[in-house]
Parts: C-alpha cells; sequence; structure tokens
DNA sequence: ATTAGGG
DNA sequence: CCCTAAT
C-alpha cells in the first residue's frame, strides 16, 4: 500500500513555494484524502494543520527559497497489502479530482514558457522538510493547494482558470519593462535577481541566469494560465521528478517513496515520459493524476526551454495586490471576516502591538472543501487558530503554580506582555510554537527511519496519530465562533457562557489600567484583539462585576461567604486589589490624592509599576 | 457606534 | 449575558 498525495494547484510545484506564499499570501489548501474506500474524504483538522506545519517547518528551516525542494516523509507503513491512501490537495481554483481530470485538456493552449525546472536548480538545492506524515493508516496525507488569496477564492474558485482577470490586473507591471525573454538574455544575473524580485516580489539568490530567466518568463506569462502543479507523494517520499530509481526503491514495503513532482515536469523532456511511467507505476492509486498532469502540457516552444511547458505560475490575487499597495493585511482581514471567524475583528491598525502575530492569523486562510469532487461546500477557516479552552489549561496551570505567586509575578511584568504570555500558556495561542499537539511534537519515530537512505533529502514525519475521537473532540472544541442560537423572544443569544479566563481577566485589568475604564471599544481593540468573542460590552461588564468582586473582598470582618459568589475561575486577590486601586484612580481623578500606595498610578497612563509587591 | 446601567 | 437608553 501506498500512501500518495497530491498536491494539485500550488503554484508551482516546490514546496519552499508553497511555503513563501503562504506567507505572503492567504493560502487556501484543500486537502482530501483518498481513503481504503477510494473514497475522496476530507482531511482532518489535524491533517490540514499537519500540512501546515510540514510547511512551515520547512519555511523555518530556512533554506533558500528558491531552490526547489523536495518533500520527503518517511513514514513508516505497514508493508501490507493495504489499500492505498491518497491525499489529494488541490489548489483553491482546483477542484479536486475533478479539477484534475479537466486539466489536462483544458489548458491546450499552454504558454510557452519554459517550465519550472526543479530538476535543473533542485537536484543541487534540494532540501528536505522537516515534517511530518503520519502513519499509514487510513488517512493521512494532505495535501497542498495552490495558495492563493482568499478572496479570490471566495469570489470564484475558477479565477485562476479563466486566465483573464488575474492576468490582466496588475500583475504585470514588469511586464512592460521586461519585454520577453529577448531581454532577459542580457540580463546580468543580477539584473535578472532584480526582476525576478519585481516580478515575483521576493528575493532570490538563485544564480543560475536559465533558472531566473524561465521564472521571471513564467511569472509573466503565467498570468494566462493557471498553474496546477500536482505533487505527488507517493508512500513518504516526495521527489521531484528525474528521481526514478528512488521510486523503484520505494517498493520496499516500509520505507515508502512519495515522489512529488509536478505536473510539468512529468513532461519534461526526453526522459521524462518513462519517468512519468513509472511514478505512475509506483503510485497505482493514483492514476488517475498522473495521467492528468502528462497531459497538461502540450506545447512547449519557443522557449528556451526545451521542456515542454510547465505550468505557469499565475501570480496570487493577493500578491498581486501586495505588489501594488505593499499592504499586507487587510485582505486578510477581509477574508477571513468573510469566512466569518474573525480571528481578529479589529485591525487594531494603531497599535503596532502584534502585528506579526496578526499577520499570521491573516495570512492564512485555510479552506477545505467538504464535499467529494469539488462541489462541495467550502469550510473556511483560519488554519493555527487552536482555541482552546484556555480556562482550562489555565486552570491546569495554575494548579501547579500557586496563583498568587504566579499572577503577581506576571502583573509585574509589561502588562501586554504579561497577559500575552498568559494566553500562550493558556493555550489560545496562535503561534505555532505554541502548544500544538503532541502528535505533531513528538512524532512517533517510525521504523521507516531506516529506509530513508535513499535520497540526502531530509525526510519528513508526519504525524498521524490522530484519532478519530480526538479529532472530534478537537473540532467541538475549536470552535470559537460566537455560536448564537435564536431565543424566544427572536433576539439571538450568545449559546455558550464563556468564563473568563484568568489570563483574559488580566488582560482587562491591565486594559483598564492603559486605557482607562470606560474605554472599551479601545481596550477590546488593543488589548483584545485575539479574542473576536468578548465584546467591548462584555469588557464592561466583567469589569464591573470585577470591581464588585474587589469590593467585596475588602471587608475582611464576616459575611464574605455568603455574600460573595465565587466566581467560576477564582480571581487571584492581588488581581482584584489592583481592580480596586485602578477603580480609586478613576473615580479619584484628581492628582491631589495621590497616596504613597496609588503613586504609581497617578498618571493615567500609566502602565503598571513594579514597586510595591504588596501592593499587589 | 459606544457607553452606562438595569435586568 | 442581554437589552436599552443616552450619547
Amino acid at each position: 500500500m501506498e500512501t500518495v498525495v497530491d498536491i494539485v494547484g500550488n503554484e508551482e510545484a516546490r514546496v519552499q513555494d508553497i511555503t513563501l506564499q503562504k506567507t505572503a499570501d492567504p493560502v487556501v489548501y484543500q486537502l482530501v484524502r483518498v481513503d481504503d474506500n477510494g473514497e475522496l474524504v476530507p482531511a482532518t483538522d489535524d491533517e490540514v494543520m499537519a500540512v501546515e506545519d510540514l510547511l512551515e517547518d520547512d519555511n523555518s528551516k530556512g533554506g533558500t527559497p528558491d531552490t526547489g525542494r523536495t518533500l520527503e516523509c518517511s513514514t513508516s507503513y505497514g508493508c501490507g497489502p493495504c489499500g492505498s491512501d491518497k491525499v489529494q490537495f488541490n489548489g483553491s481554483e482546483g477542484q479536486s479530482q475533478v479539477e484534475e481530470l479537466e486539466v489536462g485538456p483544458e489548458k491546450p493552449r499552454m504558454p510557452p514558457n519554459p517550465a519550472m525546472d526543479f530538476v535543473e536548480t533542485d537536484s543541487q538545492h534540494e532540501e528536505r522538510i522537516p515534517s511530518l506524515i503520519p502513519n499509514a493508516s487510513d488517512d493521512s496525507v494532505c495535501q497542498f493547494g495552490s495558495p492563493e488569496g482568499c478572496s479570490k477564492l471566495l469570489g470564484g474558485t475558477d479565477e485562476s482558470k479563466t486566465s483573464t482577470s488575474a492576468t490582466g490586473t496588475g500583475l504585470k507591471p514588469d511586464f512592460s519593462l521586461l519585454n520577453g525573454e529577448i531581454q532577459l538574455d542580457i540580463l546580468s544575473v543580477k539584473d535578472l535577481q532584480e526582476t525576478f524580485k519585481a516580478t515575483f516580489g521576493r528575493e532570490t539568490s538563485v544564480k543560475d541566469k536559465q533558472w531566473l530567466k524561465r521564472r521571471i518568463i513564467m511569472g509573466l506569462t503565467n498570468s494566462c494560465d493557471f498553474s496546477t502543479t500536482t505533487f505527488v507523494i507517493i508512500d513518504n517520499r516526495v521527489v521531484k521528478k528525474g528521481r526514478e530509481e528512488t521510486c523503484k526503491t520505494a517498493d520496499c514495503p516500509v520505507l515508502v517513496d512519495c515522489v512529488v513532482r509536478s505536473a510539468m515536469e512529468s513532461h519534461e523532456g526526453p526522459s521524462t515520459s518513462h519517468d512519468k511511467h513509472e511514478t505512475h507505476a509506483i503510485a497505482n492509486g493514483m492514476q488517475i493524476r498522473s495521467s492528468t498532469f502528462q497531459e497538461n502540457c502540450g506545447s512547449k516552444d519557443a522557449d528556451t526551454e526545451q521542456r515542454p511547458a510547465k505550468r505557469v505560475r499565475k501570480p496570487t490575487k493577493r500578491y498581486i495586490e501586495e505588489l501594488s499597495e505593499g499592504e499586507s493585511r487587510d485582505s486578510g482581514d477581509k477574508i477571513v471576516s468573510l469566512v466569518k471567524h474573525p480571528a481578529n475583528d479589529q485591525p487594531s491598525a494603531k497599535v503596532c502591538a502584534r502585528p506579526v502575530q496578526d499577520f499570521e492569523l491573516d495570512g492564512r486562510c485555510l479552506t477545505r472543501k467538504d464535499s467529494l469532487g469539488g462541489s462541495g461546500i467550502q469550510v473556511p477557516y483560519v488554519s493555527r487558530i487552536r482555541r482552546s479552552r484556555p480556562r482550562e489549561n489555565f486552570m491546569t496551570l495554575m494548579k501547579f503554580q500557586p496563583s498568587d505567586m504566579e499572577i503577581s509575578s506576571v502583573l509585574e511584568k509589561d502588562g501586554v506582555e504579561s497577559s500575552e504570555q498568559l494566553d500562550k500558556e493558556s493555550g489560545n495561542e496562535v503561534l505555532k510554537n505554541s502548544l500544538s499537539p503532541r502528535w505533531i511534537q513528538e512524532p512517533p519515530v517510525a521504523s521507516t527511519e531506516r529506509c530513508q537512505p535513499y535520497t540526502e533529502k531530509k525526510t519528513i514525519q508526519l504525524e498521524k496519530e490522530v484519532k478519530p475521537k480526538y479529532l472530534e473532540s478537537y473540532k467541538t472544541s475549536s470552535d470559537d465562533e460566537v455560536a448564537t442560537v435564536p431565543t424566544a423572544n427572536g433576539g439571538m443569544r450568545r449559546k455558550h457562557h464563556r468564563p473568563w479566563s484568568l489570563s483574559e481577566v488580566v488582560k482587562l485589568v491591565e486594559g483598564v489600567a492603559k486605557y482607562g475604564a470606560g474605554r472599551w471599544s479601545e481596550i477590546k481593540r488593543l488589548a483584545f484583539a485575539s479574542y473576536s468573542y468578548r465584546t467591548s460590552v462584555d469588557l464592561k461588564d466583567k469589569w464591573r462585576n470585577l470591581l464588585r468582586a474587589s469590593l467585596a473582598e475588602l471587608p475582611t470582618g464576616n459575611g464574605m461567604p455568603s455574600s460573595r459568589k465565587q466566581a467560576s475561575v477564582p480571581i487571584p486577590a492581588p488581581i482584584l486589589s489592583r481592580v480596586r486601586e485602578l477603580a480609586d484612580i478613576q473615580t479619584q481623578v484628581p492628582p491631589s490624592f495621590s497616596s504613597g500606595r496609588l503613586a504609581g498610578f497617578n498618571d493615567s497612563n500609566n502602565t503598571v509599576h513594579e514597586t510595591s509587591p504588596g501592593f499587589l
């Protein structure tokens, strides 16, 4: 049994590129897996994430961006006669399988571009991606789709196909400059690199003129058609074309080879033909795909390139936008909101507090088609944001850390930072390095490792021990949407009570300290950007409650037990006292009243001061 | 659209 | 939390 992963619709068949695009554009992934029955099954969220992790890891490793890469996954599969697992990724544009099929015929008019050549450059540069792929069991693989602006996606998946729109738009400013390849020939490497940059918006370190030329030409031409690149990962290895050998070796039961190739590559030249074949053979399950691939390219032409035309990479809409506008995030936000997953309600443009974070979020739009066959509904979601219940996690943490000490220390730090930190700790985190499912972090080392020797590529392991149940729970827990429920009187009511986590409370307190009570919208925007739920009204209400709680606590004397309701999340005394202080400050505006205790807070702008520990 | 308050 | 009045 082999597992095949098809990545269709990548703008380019290189993982690296995909990775890059992720940061540059919202990327839409479609992950579909072919199960044992040969049915297309939507990949699970975890699988999608796994793929993302893979990509991210790869990216972080930092290879040369421009070099081709090979994705290799070593997974250990049993040798048994298992059905093949296939996973397909389709670009947003492509409709899953259907799309693939079309591909061949569809593109009669291939541009003459040079194919991309991984091969040329690649071989030297190959790198392995550290990632993962999972286990053999039934589902595993993932596929990445072509990155595209989400907006595009949303708008219509087919844009890409219709070369027109995309192309037409702003992508080509450079074109004029360069008039075709002719000029490219006389350019120096440096110039080519410049051009490359101008064309693709990113630097390249590649010095190979040919390569650069091709890329540039592609970039320019590309607009006209959409590129569907297919990566085929067979077993776990992704190989570029030309690596037949590896493929062959694949038969080794344990070790699987995943071959990734771009569709174009398969067409490539002379030697290619048989390559395809092999690939084909190798991946029994996937015949369809491979065949389709081949078809695609047919004509090639004038290019200096010998290879049949590869599909050209079509710059994504977003990419174009970025080039022209230079603005990165807004589309992302829009998209997100469209999708209804307001990870961040407010762009929080004013604050630079956490641009990076936001960007990360925005930049990634994950969409999955739930339906098989590509006709389905797209279920978009922001990928990496795993929202779990902060509170639970937090509480867990708290168990180990005496609340008072912990909190106070946290408070001592700068407000924002501390709160963010808390967040991370609480598992709300968006950052990838935050706690992620263990299956990603602790890959079960597969027995397959041994087989690896084949290539120099690095292997990645995709963990796929995700169990269905786990997944289920995951899904349910991750819905951070503000689920609303129609009420009898016709209004909408929030479905779930969202207990305030300590971290949220801390944030709120900090926010009040910084911006002042009453400026809820500000606090909301600045301090609660990551909590899309929690409206400014919520903040206000919570503050009110906190205030009450803090006051209730004062009367040391007596009746505390009955009068005071225990909040679901006990608010640490230090925080309550802090609340009190803030309240005092607010009300006692007059500076005249600066007692020693309040000294630090006289100024409303005041950030947390670290003095007087006793204070907190 | 945001706030303050009451329920 | 929701709802509403007042800004």
